[in-house]
DNA sequence: TTGTATGCGTTATCAA
DNA sequence: TTGATAACGCATACAA
C-alpha cells in the first residue's frame, strides 16, 4: 500500500544551517540514536546501563569529528527541567541608582545559582512597563522558571499565594512569615540586634534608646525584638521611652530632644537601617546639632550597614548583613524546593562589626 | 486484540503539581490544543488562520486561570522563539568587586530588554564551575534563548564563531570587530578621545601628551587613534614621545620624567581609563610628586570615567561612556537581529565631560 | 474556523 | 549491553 502522505509538519526547514543531531553522531558511529544519547549524557556515576568501552570510544570520536553540540532546548524539554531559577524584583533588577540595587544579593545569587547548575531568568518586574507590565498575571511570566526568588518589600500577596498553592516552587528573600506557607530566608536581626545591646550594656552602658522609623516590615519590628531582648538579657529597664518612633526623624529627632536624653543618663544610641539610611543620618546630625561628641559623651550604633554615600566616614559599630550569603542560602533552598526536598534553613546570621562610634560612657558625677 | 504494553518513557510523574500545559488549557475551554497555541501565540497579523472571537475568549480565559505560560524549551524546540535574550559573562556577572561589574551596562541591558518584550537569561558563564564549568558546550547552553549578548574581554572565539555559523543571534558588547562575522556594540573612543584632544588646543595647549598602558586592546588602541586625530585637526606636532607606553605607570611615570615634559613645554596630559585605573592613578600621583598644580601647571584630562574609589575626589574633565544606552543599544542590535533584520549600529557616541582638571595654559616666559 | 497528525532533539523505559 | 519506542510541550501543514 502506498504511505499517504499525511499532515503534520514540514520535514526539514531547509534553509538554515543546522547543526549535527545525535542521529547522525549514531549513523557515523553505527549505533542507535539512544546509545548516543546515553554515551553523551552518562548518569551520575554508577546508574543506569554500562556502555562498552569501544562503543563509547566510536561515538565520542563521531561526536567530536561532527562537531556535535547538545540542544539545550531539547535536553529541557526532555528531562522536564529547565534549569532555570526566576529572580523576581518589584523594582527594577537593575535601578540606574546603585545604591538601592540588590547588588549584593546578587552575587551570591549568582554564585551560588552557578554552582548548583542553574541559570537565572530575570523578570523585569513591574518596573517599566514592558515584557510583563502590571497586571494581575504578570507574576505569572515567572512559571517558565523551575522556581522563582522574589527580592523586595512590597509583595503582591494574593499573585504570590497563588503560585504556592500551585506548588510553584517559591522562596522570598527578607522575611516574610506573615505569607502562609511563603519560604524564605532572611537575616537575623533579633539575634544581631541583641548582640549589639549586650555589647554596649557590658561597655557600661545603662540607658540606650532605638531610633527606628514608624514600620511595622519584619526588618524593622525584629530589631525593635532584638533590641528589647537584648536590655532584658542586660538586665537593664526598658521603659516606654526607650523605643523612639518616627517617619521623619529629621524633624523629631531634635538636638533639644538628644540633650535632654543626655540628661536622664542615655549613653548609647543605636539606629536601624532603611533604605534611605535617615534613622541613622538623623541620629547622626542630631548629635552633631546637640554639641555631643562620639564616642565620648555618647555611644552610636548602626543596626546594618552604612548608607553608600557615607562611605567617606568611618564605618560606625554595628553589624553587616552577609547579603551574598542571604542570597546563595536563598538559592540553595530554592533548589532544594524545586528537587521536591523540604529543606528549611530562613536565618542567615549576621555578623558584629567593631568600630569608633562606640566606648565606655563617660563617668557622671 | 489486547493492547500490549509497549516500550517508552512513563506517561506522567503523577506525584508532583505540574505546570499547566496547553492540553489542560484546551481541555478547559473545550478546543483542541492547537487552538489554544493558536490563541495563545498569533501570527503577526493577518497571517495563519482566524479565530473565532467566542473561542479566543474561551481560551484566553482558562489560560489566565490556570497561570498557563508557555515552556521556552518546547517553544525554541518547535523552531520558534522564547522570548529570552540571553547574557554571557565571561567573568560572573556580579563580581565581589563591585568596581568590575557591569552593572551599569545591565542596566540598559533589562530597560531595554523590557521595553522590547524580552526577559532576560543570565548564564552562570565560567564564573565558578558549576552550571557549565569549562567545555565547549559551556556557551552551547546559551542555545535556550532566542539570541545572546555576550560581555567581556575574553572571549573564546571557536566557540563564539561556531555560534555564528549556526546562524544563532549574537551581539558582542565592546568593539569585536576582529571576530568576523560577530555583531557588536560599542562606543566610540576615537571620536571621544578626538574631542579632548582638540578642545585642549583650543585653551591652547601646545604640546598634549597621553599616558596609556602598553595594552593592544581596541579599548586603548582606538583612544591612541582619536588622540592622534584630534593633534591632526588641531594642526599640532605628534612626535613620538607624545605616546607614553607602560605596563606599570606607577614606576615608568616618575616625577622627574614628568618635570621634564613640563619643561619641553607639555601643558596637558590625557589618561586612558583601564580596568584598573592604573594610567590614571600613576599620572596623578607623580604629578603631585612633581609638585605641579592642575590646573595651574597642567590640564589633565581622562578618557573615561574615574575609578570608582576615587569617587570622593573632583570629577577630571574627560568623557563619560554611555554604559547604559551601550547595553540597550546591544539589545537593539540583537533584537533585530532575532527578528531577522540586519541591523547594524555599531557606535555609540560618548559625551564629553567637563572639569575643574583643565584650564588654559599657563603663560610661559 | 477548528481538529488531527506530525516533528523538533533529547531523555527514559523496556525488550531483546 | 544495545536498540526500539514513547513522551516531553509546542507549532504548524493539512484535512474536515
Amino acid at each position: 500500500m502506498e504511505p499517504r502522505k499525511r499532515p503534520g509538519r514540514t520535514p526539514a526547514p531547509a534553509g538554515r544551517t543546522s547543526r549535527p543531531r545525535q542521529a547522525e553522531v549514531a549513523r557515523l558511529a553505527g549505533v542507535s540514536q539512544a546509545t548516543v544519547s546515553l554515551v553523551l549524557s552518562p548518569k551520575p556515576d554508577g546508574k543506569g546501563p554500562v556502555i562498552s568501552e569501544e562503543t563509547r570510544r566510536r561515538v565520542l570520536e563521531a561526536a567530536r569529528s561532527l562537531g556535535y553540540v547538545p540542544d539545550p532546548a531539547a535536553r529541557r524539554l526532555a528531562a522536564a527541567r529547565n534549569n532555570l531559577l526566576g529572580v523576581f524584583s518589584f523594582t527594577a533588577t537593575f535601578p540606574t541608582d546603585v545604591q538601592h540595587s540588590y547588588y549584593p544579593f546578587l552575587v551570591g545569587v549568582e554564585r551560588e545559582a552557578a554552582a548548583l547548575g542553574y541559570d537565572l531568568v530575570l523578570f523585569t518586574g513591574s518596573s517599566t512597563g514592558g515584557a510583563g507590565a502590571a497586571g494581575p498575571d504578570a507574576l505569572s511570566r515567572v512559571r517558565l522558571a523551575d522556581g522563582c526568588l522574589f527580592i523586595g518589600r512590597h509583595t503582591p500577596r494574593p499573585e504570590l499565594k497563588r503560585l504556592v498553592e500551585d506548588g510553584f516552587p517559591v522562596v522570598h528573600l527578607g522575611r516574610r512569615e506573615e505569607l502562609e506557607g511563603v519560604a524564605w530566608v532572611g537575616a537575623d536581626y533579633v539575634e544581631a540586634t541583641r548582640d549589639v545591646v549586650v555589647r554596649l550594656a557590658e561597655l557600661g552602658h545603662r540607658r540606650i534608646v532605638l531610633v527606628r522609623e514608624d514600620d511595622d516590615a519584619p526588618a524593622s519590628t525584629d530589631r525593635q525584638r532584638g533590641f528589647l531582648e537584648g536590655l532584658e538579657e542586660a538586665g537593664l529597664p526598658s521603659g516606654p521611652t526607650t523605643v523612639f518612633r518616627s517617619a521623619d526623624p529629621q524633624r523629631e529627632l531634635t538636638p533639644e530632644r538628644l540633650r535632654a536624653w543626655a540628661d536622664e543618663g542615655v549613653t548609647a544610641f543605636v539606629a536601624e537601617e532603611t533604605d534611605t539610611g535617615a534613622a541613622w543620618r538623623g541620629l547622626l546630625s542630631a548629635v552633631r546639632a546637640a554639641g555631643l561628641d562620639c564616642p565620648e559623651d555618647v555611644s552610636l550604633a548602626l543596626l546594618g550597614s552604612p548608607p553608600a554615600d557615607l562611605a567617606s566616614e568611618p564605618v560606625p559599630t554595628g553589624f553587616d548583613i552577609p547579603r551574598p550569603q542571604l542570597g546563595a542560602a536563598a538559592v540553595r533552598l530554592l533548589a532544594a524546593l524545586v528537587a521536591g526536598e523540604e529543606a528549611s534553613e530562613p536565618l542567615v546570621g549576621c555578623v558584629f562589626r567593631p568600630g569608633p562610634t562606640t566606648g565606655p560612657p563617660r563617668a557622671r558625677p
